[in-house]
Order: C-alpha cells, then structure tokens, then sequence
DNA sequence: GCAAGGTC
C-alpha cells in the first residue's frame, strides 16, 4: 500500500522549517513555492506516511465591504453596518490559497500547526477553506496540534497528542474583524467627510477612528490636558543641616513637603529654637533588586524608545532583521518564561567572545549562572534572546545597539540579583522628625551588564541611638509642583499593554498610525505630543460620547468575543447585537456633530480667513483665494462659494485668460514629473460642466484621474466641447489616441518640447522638439481627420530646406511631421510610430480594441 | 481614502 500523505500548515515560514527539521531528523527535501515545502517519509498515527510541511505568512484573508460600498460619495455609513462583508486574500501577489489547494491534493491528513492563540486558530479554518479539507470527514482527517515552543520534545508531544481546532475561538476573530472594520470604516468615513474642506488649515486627507487608535490618542491628549489644565503650588520643606566628621549632611523632613508657608514657617522657629537632634533609630534592612525576567516584546519596544531613541516601528524592524539574519529569537513574543529545555550554557558560550560583557560571562560559566527568574508562559514564543554572537560593523549602528540590548538583558536574566543595605537614620528636634538614608552594594549582580541600572551608593556616618547633635542651619526650602512631561512613548505602550489596546504586534502600528494621521507628533525624549487636530478629536468624543475614546471600547469588545470563543453565545447574534450598540452610536455621534464642529471652529480657521489671492470669480469679479492645504480648492469669498481643483499638482494662472462661458479666469494645472500633463481648466467648469452628460461621454469619469478630483464633476478644459473657444476639445484636439479612445490634444505651455497628450490616459506624443511655435488649425486632414497644425520651426534647426520656417500638415499622414514625431507612454517607447523612423526600437504590443464613436483615423492605419 | 490582526 503506498504511504498515505500528510500535510501540515504551520503559521510561518521558520515555524514550518523547524518543525520539518525535528520531525524528519534533518532529512528532507525542500521544494521552493509561495512559500517552502519540506518534504520527508515517516510514520503518521502509526503507518508509514509521506510529509508534505508548508506554511502560511499570517492571515490568509482579509475582510472588506462588497465594492457596492466602496464609493464614499454614494454610500451612507449608517449602511455599512449591516452591509455584507467579503474575505479577500490578504496578499493575492502570494496565492497562498493556490498553494495550499495544489499541496493538498492527494493528501489523506491534514495537520495545523498554527500558532495557538485565538487568531492562529482563526487561521486554521482559513486553511481548512483552501485546502478543500472538511473538519469532520472520516477520510480525510484534519487535525490541530497544539504546542507551546518549537522544540523536540513540544513537537513530538503536539504529534502524539493531535487535537480538533477549536471553531468557537476562530469565529470569536472573525465577530472582532467585522467589528472592528464596521465601526472604524463607518466613523472614518463620516468624519472624513464632515470636516475635509471644510476649514483652510486643517490638513488632513483622512480624519481615521478606530477601536485601538483613538483610545491610544486619547492617552496622549490625557496628559496634555493634564499639563494644560495644572496649576503650579508652592511649598515648603524644613531642612536641617547637620556637620559630622568634617562633612556636611542634609536631612530629610518626616512631613516631606507643606503647602502653607506660616505653618512650615512655625515648625522651622521649633527646629532652630531646639538647635539639637537626638538619634532616636538606626535601621538597616537588606534589600533586593531582581533580575528581569525574559525579554519579550512590549519591553523590547519600551527600552529601545525610552534608553535608545528608538520608535517601536523602527525598532521592531530591526528586530526582524536580526531573527532573519540569525543573530536573536522571534522577536514577536509576549512570554518572558523561558522554556523548561532552553539552553543556557550554550547561548551564555555564544556571548563570551565579545570584548564588552565576554569577562562577565565567563565568569558566570564558570561560578554558575543563575537560574532565571520564573516569568510567565503565554504559550506562544520563548523570551527573545541572542542566537549567535555579531559585531557592530555586522549590523549597523542602531541594529548593533538593540542586539546589544538583547545581550545584556539575557547575560542580566541569568545573573545575580543585585543586594544592598539600606540604613535609615531617624532624629528628632524641636518635636519634629527628620531622617537621612544611605544605601551600601554588597552585591552587584545584574547590574554590572546593566550598568544603567545600577544602585547609587550613598556612605553614612556612624550615628549611635541617643546620640546629640547640633543643628548647624534649618533651611526653609521653597518648591514648586511641577506638571507631569508629555506621555513618552514608552509610558504609552505600558498604558496599551495593560488595558489590552493591541497586542504585541500591532501596538507599533497604532502609534505610527497616530503619528501619519497628524494626530501627535514625537518629540525629543520620544515624547507624544498631541497636534490641535488630535486634541480637538478627543476633546470632541468627550464632549459627544466619552465611551469612544476611551480604553473600555477596546475591553468591551474582546470581552464580547470572548463569549463566542467561550462557546456561551451564537456568533452571529452577539455580532448583530454588538453592531447594533455601535450603530446606536453612531447615529447620536453623527446627530451631535455640531458639538465637535465648534471645537473645530475655535481651533481652525475658516476658509476665508487662509490662502492667498489667485484668479478672479466670474460672478463677482472679485479675486478668489487658493488653498493649498488638502484638498486644494479656491473660495470666493464674496460669494462663498468653493471650487475644488485637480489634486497633487501646481496650479497658477492661465494668463489672465477668461472662460467664454461664465467669465471665470483661466487656471493652468501641471501634474508633477517631467511627463506629467499640463492643461487649462476653469474654476466654474471644472466643477459644474456646462454640457449635461460631459463626463461621461468622453469617459472622464473612468479615466481614474480627472473624474474623482475633488468634489466636482473634473471637466477640465481638455473635455470641454466648446465649438469656438480657443482652449476647448474641439479646437485643441489633434486625432485619436492610440492607446485608448481618447483623443490627443495639443498641450499649449509645452514650447520647446512640445507634445501632444491625450485626454484621458497617460499616452504622450512628443512633436517636432525645439519647435518655435505650434499651433492646431480649424482645418482637418482630408484624408484621415486628423487636425491639420502649424509648425513654426527655429530657424537655426529646421529640417526645411532653404531655410523656411513654416510648415503646415497632418501629423499622421504628412511624412515630414510624422518622421519628426515619437509616441511616449509613461517613461518607455512602446510602440514604433510609421515608416521611416531613425533608430527607435520596434515591437512592443499590440494596439488597443477598435475606436468607439470617434470617427477620426488612429495611428493604426501606418 | 477607511479598522485591526497576522507576517514579511
């Protein structure tokens, strides 16, 4: 009988490698493919099997709305939370569901290794759905095997003790993806679109909301409201000074700090009055400064912000670079127990060669190291530990310093604990109490590889109980409280970590996203400090709905899910009822806007109020000003009105040219790049076209670019059917592209290099170079339609003979001008135009389907 | 254009 095939999907690529390496002792054979396949003959359940080890990269699919409800401008939020939802491959580049259906094929068993957490069992029925697999088929078998680390005896352990995978905690990650997709797209969107445009230095393309984000901002505008509303106190403290062998020793008041000067004042008259301490206790107490335990990633994160300057965006991907180069563990782990297997004589002899810590930890190897302290084991990673030793021109300088870190926090792991003596003097005088501390290290420990870390000594005289000395000064110290700094970003993820916004993975994520959305910006130190947008959103959840911004909201939901994972609730029902909850809020948001549109009043400026003077409004004659902040509009206003222009572009004025429609001044808008279209548009036009049905019947609303600009229609003057006006279709157009059924026209302001662009895609014809003039004429081809144009050669350059300047001709059937003309599309020649070109390459592809509708001959006819 | 979660 030929050995039934087994197929194991593990999360990720390394996973699957180990697993393959374990189980076939290192004979495999490895085929390449969306990601690896190991390969090896063995025993399954007893009976001889072949093994087929791949894995996924995370999540298979995503989810999203059905492209009904992708178009912002037609659909009501309010909708999207009992809209369908699709699942999309997360990377269809990857086509991991092909390769997991193709691997599967012919395969009898069916075995996930995924990572055990909620979301990796959500991933097995990802894999489940590709593989064609059913969980409950007498057939063809699927099992879960569930470990806790990556090592032989876990791997053997998982293989003996084969599982089911659990459906309830999958389909608790599938309530939270449609959760948390609804909600953040629904208020997004409204957001978005209720404050976009609507002030002039508001400069944001997206205004986000999120289950995670906004609670993390809210931290941030916390403490920023903590330091904006703080009200400094004075206060005063009693200091005693005292001169014991020769030295000079200040001493601590029982009462630390008094917030009222007379009475602070009292109690010093006491002291100086007395003029004599007694020591009436001596105390010392051993004390202990732990070792950490293992390091895992939230204090990976925290370290490289708050010692290294590092942002955990950064320093996670240095991190990977280092588990991929072979130098650390994975660095995505929440444990910080090592496993009960780790090798620690091993990892500490990797690190002994090194000039910094090598000393220290061949002393440890050879005292002993200590046993590291217990940790907790979350069942998903080890700690993240060095693998092999580098050296600093290996990596790089801010790779060296955080696996510098990753060194000293293991050496330190398996280190002493730091011991030291706190002696407590206590004196009393004139009835009040004062005290000094001095602090002795009997044992470094840990602390000589964490220097940073170490106990400051500080030596006290011999004092004996009953002893009395002489005052020699009481100060009155006066102080000021002082307002907390700005949140660090360290103190941040301990904030997201606790209150479970997160997780170990995508707390990196939420902060970044905070910082593109132009919520907070980092400052020195990796401060967070929020902008004015960021806290007028927080200041307009709290004002709306309080629940929205805070940490709860992230709580809730989990909490909610957890009930599915549980098994105590229906699925769908709870995702219906947490929905609707949700809805509820949303509609009382959107109904109370006006709230934190105010806010928004008072913290922005209004349109008129920003921009400068550009182009004159056809109705008033009066000059309009341009707003460059996103999106990029013009305001007249007199008659407060506002126009938006084509995006990420310049645009300046047309020289003072009037559209003959409505009397608006023309504006002349250049894409960016040295191929980017330059065209006229007016203002009016542009976003209320003068011919009904215009964008649709030259495309423009398909043509990507010109149809979504702004919140108009787009019609630039290019699509303008104008019969008469200089500027229109009608008289710029040359002949139809050939790459599409738009239609070439001229482009006005491209002297000397002149060309021809077409109206709807990014086909570009590049015209006689160096040209003085060209120009189109009203007179069209007899033989193909084209618009017969004027060319004005540079008198020094021209292919004319004797000398002759003008020339007037089709550039499509004239061989002159066609011998002069060059068909650029995008950066590359694509396609060799006529006869008797000089040099350009041949080939390229086909031409595009037949015209629709255009009457005019194309380039096809060469 | 939008969320949060996995991994690269």
């Amino acid at each position: 009988m030929a050995p039934s095939s087994v197929l194991m999907v593990a999360e990720k690529p390394s996973i699957a490698l180990s697993i393959a390496s374990v189980l076939s002792g290192g004979r495999m054979f490895t085929k390449r493919g969306s990601t690896e396949v190991h390969e090896f003959d063995g025993t399954f359940l007893g009976f001889p099997a072949h093994y087929k080890v791949t894995s996924v990269i995370g999540h298979i699919f995503s989810v999203d709305f059905p492209s009904k409800y992708q178009d912002w401008t037609v659909t009501d939020p309010t909708d999207l939370f009992q809209a369908q939802i699709v699942k999309t491959e997360t990377n269809p580049k990857a086509h991991i569901c092909r390769h997991l259906s193709q691997e599967a094929r012919g395969c009898g068993h069916l075995v996930l290794w995924l990572d055990c957490d909620r979301e990796g069992e959500n991933i097995c029925f990802e894999v489940i759905e590709c593989t064609g697999f059913r969980v409950n088929d007498a057939r063809r078998r699927v099992y879960r095997a569930r470990f806790s680390s990556v090592t032989e005896k876990d791997i053997f352990k998982a293989l003996d003790n084969l599982a089911q995978p659990n459906r309830d905690e999958a389909l608790a990650v599938d309530a939270r993806q449609e959760i948390d997709l609804k909600v953040g797209v629904a208020f997004t969107r409204f957001q978005t679109s209720f404050f976009q445009g609507k002030y002039g230095n508001l400069d944001s393309r997206v205004i986000s909301y999120g289950p995670c984000q906004t609670p993390t901002l809210g931290y941030c505008v916390q403490r920023y409201l903590q330091i904006a509303t703080f009200k400094p106190e004075k206060f005063w403290a009693v200091q005693p000074h005292i001169i014991v062998d020769g030295y000079e020793l200040q001493l601590e008041w029982e009462r630390h700090k008094l917030f009222d000067l007379d009475v602070a004042m009292m109690f010093q008259k006491q002291v100086i009055q007395d003029g004599i301490l007694e020591v009436i206790d001596i105390s010392e107490k051993q004390e202990n400064y732990s070792r950490p335990p293992g390091l895992n990633t939230v204090n990976l994160l925290k370290v490289a912000s708050s010692a290294l300057g590092i942002g955990p965006q950064t320093a996670m991907q240095l991190a990977e670079r280092l588990y991929t180069q072979g130098f650390i563990s994975y660095p995505r782990t929440e444990s910080t127990a090592y496993p009960s297997s780790f090798d620690f004589k091993s990892t500490l002899g990797a690190m002994s060669n090194n000039s910094t810590w090598g000393n220290y930890v061949r002393r440890l190897l050879a005292d002993g190291y200590h046993k590291p302290r217990l940790g907790t084991d979350v069942g998903d990673h080890p700690p993240i530990t060095p693998i092999q030793l580098a050296s600093e021109n290996m990596l790089g300088k801010d790779a060296w310093r955080l696996y510098q870190y990753v060194c000293q926090h293991f050496i330190a792991s398996v280190s002493p604990d730091c011991k030291y003596v706190r002696t407590k003097v206590e004196f009393s005088v004139g009835g009040e109490f004062f005290h000094c501390i001095g602090k002795r290290v009997t044992v470094e420990g840990f602390t000589c590889i964490m220097p940073w870390l170490a106990v400051s000594e500080k030596n006290l005289p011999q004092f004996t109980i009953g002893e009395k000395i002489e005052v020699s000064k009481v100060d009155l110290y006066e102080g000021k409280t002082v307002p907390p700094d700005y949140l660090s970003e360290s103190e941040l993820i301990s904030l997201m970590e606790k209150n479970g916004i997160g997780t170990d993975a995508s707390i990196p994520v939420h902060i970044n996203n905070i910082c593109e959305r132009n919520y907070v910006q980092v400052q020195a130190g990796r401060r967070l400090v929020p902008t004015t947008l960021g806290i007028t959103l927080i200041r307009g959840y709290q004002c709306i709905d309080p629940d929205l911004c805070l940490p709860d909201i992230r709580s809730f939901i989990e909490q909610q899910i957890t009930l599915i994972a549980k098994g105590q609730v229906d699925h769908s029902r709870l995702v219906q009822h947490v929905l609707q909850q949700f809805k509820q809020k949303y509609c009382y948001f959107v109904k109370q806007i006006d709230k934190m549109d105010s806010l928004f009043e008072a913290q922005f400026s209004q349109l008129f109020d920003s921009g400068r003077v550009l182009s004159k409004c056809g109705k008033c004659l009066r000059y309009m000003k341009y707003i460059s902040a996103l999106p990029s509009r013009l305001y007249c206003g007199t008659c407060e009105d506002v126009y938006f222009l084509p995006q990420k572009g310049t645009i300046k004025l047309y020289k003072e040219l009037t559209c003959p429609l409505d009397n608006f001044e023309l504006l002349l808008f250049s894409m960016g790049g040295p191929e980017g279209k330059t065209f006229p548009l007016c203002p009016y036009c542009y976003n209320s076209p003068p011919f009904e049905g215009i964008d649709k019947l030259f495309g423009a609303s398909e043509s990507g670019n010109f149809g979504k600009l702004g919140k108009g229609a787009g019609m630039p003057c290019f699509l303008c059917p104008h019969p008469t006006c200089r500027h229109s279709l009608i008289a710029q157009a040359v002949c139809a592209c050939p790459e599409c059924s738009g239609t070439l026209v001229l482009d006005p302001v491209s002297a000397p290099k002149w060309r021809l662009y077409c109206n709807m895609c990014n086909c570009l014809v590049l015209l006689p170079q160096g040209a003085h003039r060209i120009a189109t004429t009203r007179e069209r081809c007899p033989e193909c339609d084209s618009t017969i144009i004027e060319v004005d050669f540079n008198k020094n350059t021209t292919p004319l003979e004797d000398g002759a300047t003008l020339h007037i001709g089709c550039i499509l059937c004239d061989d002159l001008l066609h011998s002069l003309v060059e068909v650029k599309h995008g950066k590359s020649f694509f396609k060799r135009m006529g006869r008797g070109g000089r040099g350009r390459g041949r080939g390229g592809r086909g031409r595009a389907s037949a015209r629709r509708g255009d009457p005019r001959m194309s380039f096809r006819d060469f």
